[in-house]
RNA sequence: GCCGCGUUGGUCAAGGGGUUAAGACGCCUCCCUUUCACGGAGGAAUCACGGGUUCGAAUCCCGUACGUGGUACCA
């Protein structure tokens, strides 16, 4: 039923232990062995400590997809006892953004998933930023000049385009560089041995590609979606090394994730079609047995419409694509993300784990430890997800609900100060957390749902309370001030008791006098129990509070 | 166009040959609360379509449709 298998590895050995199916049903019965549902599930690996990362690309704000393609991966170092690495693939020069790479670290600390490893965090596989190891990609393809698996082509952009324009012309559907075409093109394929280095003495820029041979089935696994086979023969010759000595992703992704031993490798799905490219340059380089597991993570979707979520979506729908406040370098514009609106880290990440995943549980609500517990990389879903808003408010009400006070207390004096609400009474400010936690949907609610706590209300809705409003009334509450007044106690039950004793015997329901008696004292219909706001708001802030009131509605029935 | 990946209520999803096809968000009704919420009870709404395989298909296979991604010296 199980059988070793030992493959060398770095000098010491990596364990592949593999649980052989059974057949379900085995001479007349059932073997008890639970069937492992995918493929690559029978195979555990030990002994090689799991090594992830996150590689994003600084040029621009970070967005829900990355955060989560950043998620997924520490949860599953996490749970492995594994390292997550932050790398950075600057490649590109041109579309380089200022700031980017601090907003992705700032990003990933709030979100409470910072990396053991990486830019801000040297360990022992630096540089991680690529920029900065590009003379290390050069080596590399170099040697796969040489062994034959990639070749130099001096081809001009122009050149390039003219190719295409010829393909269309002659009705082809298939307009990449590649075997179909390179030997037309200017290339060390094309060329002479002696063209080829009577070129390289020009300052004529040049470019390695690789050689794809067509024909060439690539198999290979996908944690999430299963044995993937793809043909060779409609994938071009993609470039590697580009002409200013930078090598594209391609190169640099497998050279780093070898050199840096990547044990697993999670990435958005629209990596996919390239994926030929990068498990065959990990057999043309000979590493093919340190290939990491692959694992092609489901796109996040538009709510509306059609498409993936773009950075520029957030806006025109009306809800943040940032898990942080993004300023465009070029237009100065601030994109207020999760944070602003006020999220909670917390829901934050809970909102985007379920995207795309679930445990199989009812459960719903995990914290960051229970995710990594319950996490499983096959549990991903291969199909995309749409965003829903929301769901993702939901998830924050829910946070904000079961949080303890004193973790809500510095966001919302955060927001209070932003407000420039003064809070003279924090222990004050505690209680009003505590009693108003539940209406909050977002942080930011904190402010409508308790700023009547310390500041006298701007407006009083007294139109609510006219239409009914009398003489008893009046005396009622007049009779209510005497009495809160003089009253030896200050309790919320008290406070109640005494508010009925009076309305009963000017023969007057309480309930016709609770909502003037909340309009009196918040100014609109909402907030907690009233007589919990009495309390908290104390004996001569309420009783201010009501007289002014009166006065109002004397000023208006006159 | 070509190539890849996908498709369970409006959305997130469980289930992977036999289920009355979970649960959550949102929506609606009622209860609780003499406010607004919370909470509780209930409701509407689904296996994309067409063929197979099978005693039996949401589940396996094929096709179609639709969605989505790739098709750059971008990642």
């Amino acid at each position: 039923m199980v059988a070793i298998q030992r493959i060398s590895c770095f000098g010491s050995f990596l364990i592949r232990i593999r649980l052989v199916r059974p057949a379900k049903q085995f001479a007349g019965f059932f073997v008890p062995v639970p069937e492992p549902t995918l493929p690559w599930q029978r195979y555990l690996c030990c002994m090689r400590k799991v090594r992830v990362r996150f590689a994003p690309s600084p040029t621009g704000g970070l967005h829900l997809g990355g955060v989560r393609t950043a998620l997924y991966n520490y949860l599953f170092a996490k749970k492995h006892d594994g390292d997550f690495v932050l790398r950075v693939e600057d490649t590109d020069q041109t579309r380089f953004v200022e700031g980017a790479e601090k907003y992705i670290i700032d990003c990933l600390a709030w979100c409470g998933i910072a990396p053991d490893e990486g830019l801000h965090r040297p360990g022992n596989f630096g540089p991680y930023r690529q920029s900065e190891r590009k003379d290390l990609y050069k080596k590399f393809a170099e040697q796969l000049v040489e062994s034959g698996h990639a070749y130099h082509a001096f081809d001009t952009p122009l050149e390039i385009e003219e190719l295409r324009e010829r393909l269309k012309a002659k009705g082809e559907s298939n307009l990449q560089y590649g075997h179909q075409n390179r030997l037309e093109m200017r290339n060390s394929l094309s060329l002479s041995d002696e063209e080829t280095k009577a070129l390289f003495k020009t300052d004529l820029p040049h470019v390695v590609r690789i050689k794809i041979n067509p024909g060439e089935h690539v198999r290979f696994k996908d944690m999430i979606r299963g044995d993937i086979e793809m043909d060779t023969n409609g994938v071009d010759d993609k470039v590697l090394l580009k002409a200013d000595g930078m090598p594209t992703y391609h190169l640099a992704v497998v050279v780093d994730d070898y050199l840096m031993k990547i044990t697993h490798a999670f990435r958005g799905e629209e990596w996919l079609p390239s994926a030929p490219v990068h498990v065959l340059l990990w057999k043309y380089l000979g590493w093919e047995k340190d290939m990491p597991e692959w694992a092609h993570l489901p796109l996040i979707l538009k709510p509306e419409g059609n498409g993936k979520l773009s950075k520029r979506d957030g806006q025109r729908l009306g809800f943040p694509v940032f898990p942080l406040a993004w300023k465009d370098p070029v237009s100065n514009e601030i994109l207020p993300g999760f944070k602003e609106l006020g999220f909670l880290p917390d829901a934050f990440i809970n909102m985007l784990a379920m995207l795309g995943w679930a445990s199989g549980m009812e459960q719903e609500i995990f914290s960051l430890e229970e995710l990594i517990e319950n996490f499983s990389i096959e549990k991903v879903h291969s199909s995309g997800a749409k965003f829903d808003f929301e769901k993702a408010k939901w998830f924050n009400h829910e946070w904000i609900k079961r949080s303890a006070v004193e973790k809500l207390l510095p966001e919302v004096k955060e927001i209070f100060r932003k407000e420039g609400i003064a809070i003279a009474d924090e222990h004050k400010l505690e209680k009003v957390i505590d009693l108003v936690k539940e209406r909050c949907i977002l942080l930011t609610d904190f402010v409508h749902q308790s700023i009547f706590f310390f500041e006298t209300p701007a407006t009083i809705h007294i139109e609510t309370i006219l239409p009914k409003w009398n003489d008893v009334k009046n005396l009622f509450f007049t009779e209510l001030v005497r009495n809160y007044s003089l009253a030896n106690f200050w309790k919320a039950e008290e406070l109640e008791h005494s508010f009925k004793e009076i309305a009963s015997v000017n023969r007057l329901k309480p309930g016709e006098l609770m909502l003037p008696f909340r309009i009196m004292l918040v100014g609109d219909k909402y907030g907690p129990g009233i007589f919990e706001i009495a309390y908290l708001l104390g004996r001569d802030e309420t009783i201010k509070r009501v007289q002014h009131t009166l006065n109002l509605l004397a000023q208006t029935k006159s």
